[in-house]
RNA sequence: CGCGGGGUGGAGCAGUCUGGAAGCUCGUCGGGCUCAUAACCCGAAGGUCACAGGUUCAAAUCCUGUCUCCGCAA
């Protein structure tokens, strides 16, 4: 099918790139403004205008997609539909009513389950044992569109955001192609959604990465695993920034204040919690690499008692 | 020119302010002790101190520039 597609970040790129090279046609990609990124102020290009460069497909980045002009442009395109995948802005009524097949959105969750931003950092952080992807045909709802396909997939016990977000990539990327195949062919089902099995997830920030030391060991070490690669867990040590990466819920001991390093030898660090403890077995100290607690260890001088805040 | 920290044997660090013999905790290799060990004891190898200039009798250390890694902010 002759499709535009829309989505900024690394997860939309495999789908662009797959539906391409499964014999669909890209006609333009729409993708976010660039913006001043990292250290420095250097401008970066989002991962879907580097691929779509390297393709040869025209980019526009729109302020905003339902400007008059931005509307016109896309209509004299005659796509048959539109893909859209975490591109970050809404789209108008005008808008989803351009292409005759209307717009499908591939989204990480499994519909109606976690509509909104970050759902797979969620899926993590709540411990569910099943996640997926569900591509949908757009309302003007968020994320409330018919479903057209969903696939499941399972979380593993050491699941990590940053490594759902791959399998869900791969997986989105697949059952994208297949919606379209099924949408040419004129086979594609819709599903209403039920709206009252629908929850909402919220947009992640790195303070939600504050680790509150209070709270029990099981689910801090959800949160460390649902945050990592991004935006990632992080205390203070020594009046310096720590960021951990990963740990093991241990046994806690009586007495200890949550925060508390309860345990130190040469390559172990538990840190109480408000219940059990946290046996911290990757971390990063600020301007420094992330490394193993052994290393950390040898040149870092910490002793039972010290507090982490 | 957004703010800031770092690059020292394989790993993590100290030493830099107050120039003057390369250090610490580990790892590795060899030997010893032990029923045994990730424990302990003895010994050894391994570093152009990121790179390039400069100052100096002398630079890891001071000055200038470059590359590079990272934390914050956005």
């Amino acid at each position: 099918m002759r499709f535009v597609f829309m989505g900024t970040p690394d997860f939309s790129v495999g789908i662009m790139e797959e539906l391409i090279s499964m014999g669909h046609t890209c006609l333009m990609a729409v993708t976010q403004p660039d913006k001043p990124k990292g250290r420095g102020h250097e401008v970066a290009f989002p991962p879907v205008k580097e691929a779509a460069l390297a393709r040869n497909i025209e980019v526009i980045q729109p302020e905003n997609v339902s400007d008059p002009e931005c509307v016109s442009k896309l209509k004299s395109l005659n796509a048959e539909v539109f893909v859209v995948a975490a591109y970050g802005q809404l789209l108008s009524e005008e808008v989803l009513a351009i292409p005759r097949y209307g717009c499908v959105n591939v989204h990480a969750s499994l519909l109606p389950r976690y509509r909104g931003a970050s759902p797979i950092q969620w899926a993590v952080i709540n411990g569910d044992e099943v996640s997926g992807v569900t591509t949908m045909l757009m309302s003007k709802g968020l994320d409330t569109g018919d479903i057209i396909m969903k696939k499941e997939v399972a979380l593993s016990p050491d699941e990590t955001g940053g490594s759902l977000f791959d399998k869900l990539s791969r997986e989105g990327a697949l059952l994208a192609v297949k919606t379209l195949n099924a949408i040419s062919k004129g086979t594609a089902t819709y599903e209403k959604q039920d709206d009252s099995l629908a929850s909402y997830t919220g947009k992640i920030d790195k303070k939600f990465g504050k680790i509150d030391w209070n709270k029990d060991a099981a689910s801090l070490e959800r949160l460390i695993r649902g945050l990592d690669p991004w935006p990632g867990t992080y205390t203070r040590i020594a009046d310096k920034s720590l960021k951990i990466w990963k740990a093991s819920v241990a046994a806690g001991e009586k007495g200890a204040e949550p925060g508390q390093v309860i345990y130190k030898d040469k390559k172990t660090l538990k840190v109480q919690c408000g219940r059990d403890a946290l046996n911290i077995l990757r971390l990063q100290l600020e301007g420094k690499k992330a490394m193993d607690t052994d290393a950390f260890l040898r040149g870092f001088n910490v002793s039972v008692g010290d507090i982490l805040r």
